[in-house]
DNA sequence: GAAAACAGGTTAGATGATAACATCAAACAA
DNA sequence: TTGTTTGATGTTATCATCTAACCTGTTTTC
């Protein structure tokens, strides 16, 4: 992780943002779960820590985490989870476990040149693609783990 | 829209399930937005009409609606629009306008067979699909429409 | 060093959603 | 009919998510 977060770090100077240390604690706690994280369990766990956290505090750091391409939200769960190659495109796929959590970052070109192609027949330009499919990974389906829906 | 409310309440009675006066008055509601309605907005609506209501009131109507398939949830905008053909599987794809706000549903086999392939390949099973599209409509790249987003 | 831009603290509140319990009416069985 | 069950809604309260607005301090830039 230290090694992703010092590729962040020099990708941030140089598109003349900076990684301070807020941006990065809370970038390190998105990485560090295995399962997307909510805004307000980022503002527990950095209560503790410092004893100064607000709202405003968490959810400023993650837009501009967002906004750098290090983090991905999740709509369909109000949740974040860290990027699983901050340098490409922010495919913004996702296969998300209902009994696990994991949330699995997909690039698909073909369901992006999908979309496209839907898209384009209906004269709609493409910006921004929310792909969130729900299921059961496939640990979870031999375990039989139990569905969290 | 009366029509289609008529089927409504006939696809209800065949499962079991009511359409009462208020759930009809919702659906009624979502269906005479011309884009994807909040629900605080539709609480609001209801409480000039009835002088009784509260967020449960709304969210057991929406509930209800979604069950039957009838309403879709965009997880991206924390909003609600009606279902294109009620009948059919419930695709969940849509294309989002930025600048004029409409929501419209796609239903695209290619888009779900895309994500079933991509699924399987991970091993992983395939419950709900989100795919909500952002960009601009037709006639908003035509017009210039300003970007809400 | 002054001005501008940026980061973060702080307070407050808007918006979104649910839990828990009470009431009432429809459906149905005895 | 009467009583019982089920379902729909009312009601109160609260939790969860997110943002506005304003202030302070710290970099940057000129």
């Amino acid at each position: 992780m230290s090694a992703a977060l010092r590729k962040a770090d020099a990708s941030c100077g140089a598109s003349g943002r900076r990684l301070t240390p807020l941006r990065r604690r809370v970038l390190e706690l998105v990485w560090g779960s295995h399962t997307p994280v909510k805004a307000y369990d980022l503002l527990a766990a950095l209560g503790k820590e410092r004893n100064q956290a607000a709202p405003p505090t968490v959810y400023r750091a993650l837009d501009f985490l967002l906004e750098a391409g290090l983090v991905h939200r999740i709509a369909s769960l109000n949740a974040f989870v860290g990027c699983g190659e901050p340098g490409l495109g922010h495919s913004g796929q996702f296969l998300i476990c209902t009994a696990c959590g994991t949330a699995a970052e997909l690039d698909e070109p073909a369901l992006t040149r999908t979309i496209a192609a839907s898209a384009e027949r209906l004269g709609f330009e493409v910006r921004r693609e929310t792909i969130e499919i729900a299921g059961l990974c496939a640990d979870c389906r031999r375990g039989g783990g139990k569905d969290r829906q």
